[in-house]
DNA sequence: TTTAAATAGGACTAAATTAGTCTTACTTTG
DNA sequence: CAAAGTAAGACTAATTTAGTCCTATTTAAA
């Protein structure tokens, strides 16, 4: 029930790529935002497939913000694949089985998959980032507190 | 965001413990659940610390559901630790902070983790085994449906 | 009172997944 | 054409998960 590391770097590159304004290369964000630089290619290289984002190659290239309706549940879906809570009960899940806990269990685990995809479906990019605006402002105010307050 | 198979096997572990009636021995309930009988032990022995489950020793012995109250969430907390998908920004999130992403995403995970633990919280085994009961009658009318449904 | 059926718990191993690196090729702008 | 970039695949290392093994202890029944 861990988020896993890939995703948690693509959020946040996603995050930090939808404030920028021209495109940004892959070294400059890793760099921003302390990632490992190789790892960070793959994961904007899926996120490029599903759309969330878009490169451009060459000297001046990078990557850019290409969806702001994009959610939090697209993005994850894009990088840790389709989120699989439970294992399948061959498909009809109202069907009579031989071990029925089994039957119920998933039932359970498959609301549970319901939930999260509703709540983080409902997070966009967009919407985190008015968040950002809001808190960078904060931010200029009390200068002092920065450093260690988020490490 | 799997959910991991020693989650799995717990939950079907106190349905079908919880609907046992006297105690069940680990090697009898591995036999019904299809699991591995030494793992289904470790698994029961932290059910049984967190007293979501009773133990007693010896012939005739074995374990006992204790809490009808119990929730998945209890259940899953006891044995994967505590859901923790975010990594934590030194424990005042509302504080500004030099890598803004990094307290975005982890606002969105902390959300996540809320809605995860209302909705896993709502559901007790209780409740669980009340739908159980309603599936087992429904079972016993299209007898012959029951083994391929269910693997 | 012995014995068989249980739990208790720790140490260990194997398998799978995740995280990260390396290499080589291709593309584009200055 | 050279520098700064992306593209993609193969590879390795580290961590986590899953599962096993072994030894001890408890208890009810024969």
């Amino acid at each position: 029930m861990k988020i896993s590391k890939r995703a948690y770097y693509g959020l946040r590159a996603a995050v930090s790529l939808a404030e920028a304004d021209g495109p940004v290369s892959a070294r400059e964000l890793a760099e921003r935002e302390h990632i490992p630089e190789d790892f960070l290619e793959k994961i904007l290289q899926k996120l490029r497939k599903t759309g969330i984002v878009e490169s451009t190659k060459g000297v001046e290239g990078g990557y850019t913000f290409a969806n702001k309706a994009a959610s939090v549940w697209d993005i994850l879906k894009s990088l840790d694949g389709p989120v699989r809570t439970f294992s399948s009960p061959g498909g009809k899940g109202t069907l009579p089985c031989d071990f029925p806990s089994h039957c119920r269990t998933n039932d359970v685990l498959r609301r549970l998959e319901i939930e999260i995809e509703k709540t983080l479906s409902g997070m966009t990019i967009g919407h985190l980032n008015e968040q950002l605006t809001t808190h960078n402002k904060q931010r200029e105010d009390k200068d002092e507190n920065r450093i260690k307050s988020c490490e």
